[in-house]
DNA sequence: TCAGATATGATACCTAGTATCACTTTCTCA
DNA sequence: TGAGAAAGTGATACTAGGTATCATATCTGA
């Protein structure tokens, strides 16, 4: 059976991207996490890789499409999986929980935005913070 | 005839912060400004205040909502006057200029978010990038 | 098999921002 | 009015997060 990390490493391959022993490692310290991490704290697991490397491969997973940038409330850059192709970030600020959201009416005001303001629109940036059902209760 | 400086001085002696010399040179070097800016380019204008005396002071003006904090695609972080109570930046990629927007749809959608997930939400963040119609032209 | 392309790790460096601290200015209230 | 407290300042050193450089290693395919 494949693991997570030897299907995301196929995902890299797939676009051209060696398979090397240095992204290897960087893709099984991410695979099993859930919520998101930072640059430094990849590097601190996966010992044996150097810093430059590990935050080229952020880049490059990224690029790829493998992972995504999650930008928290105080303007500091995280990581995590990702899942689906466009999507938002529901982030819980109490145990960094990150939930995925798709809104088709976000999509709609963004078209709205052209109409109303003559702007070509190339990306949009949304992020939602709060706290989740669980560290309400 | 008040200058606008002023005005944002006063803004701020309302909320219980002294005007000193030096939060008014940075209000002056900030309160021409159209676009969005970064703390560094006024430290750069404002060349009798300290750099610390600066980033405190935009912290400042952040927190008494005279400026607000536009974040770019690169995830940089810059700062801009701030007309609106809560409001999105629509961000010309091309040549800086910022327009705000007020999206009622958002906020229901944020609305929508707690029924289905059970966040409580506490903020949110939305910026869109583009090319303005001038720079289009 | 070997030349060129890619990737790596160590290191030095850079940028943005913060902590510290001695000093100055301003406020306030007796 | 003036003394003490509170607030603000600037120089400096420091930190975190990230990038540039470069010699070396590894891979790939003609």
């Amino acid at each position: 059976m494949l693991k997570k990390a030897d299907i995301l490493i196929e995902q890299m391959e797939g676009r051209g991207y060696r398979a090397t022993p240095a992204r290897r490692t960087v893709l099984e310290v991410i695979s099993p996490r859930r919520g998101h991490f930072t640059a430094e704290e990849v590097c601190e697991q996966a010992k044996n890789v150097g810093r430059a490397t590990v935050y080229r491969t952020m880049k490059l997973l990224v690029e790829t499409g493998i992972v995504c940038r999650v930008i928290l409330e105080d303007g500091s850059l995280h990581y995590r999986l990702s899942h689906k192709d466009h999507h938002h970030h529901l982030v819980c600020m109490a145990c960094g929980a990150v939930r995925d959201f798709i809104d088709g009416s976000l999509e709609e005001m963004v078209k709205n935005l052209v109409t109303k303001t003559g702007f070509e629109i190339e990306g949009h940036w949304l992020e939602v913070y709060g706290r989740c059902q669980e560290c309400r209760a």
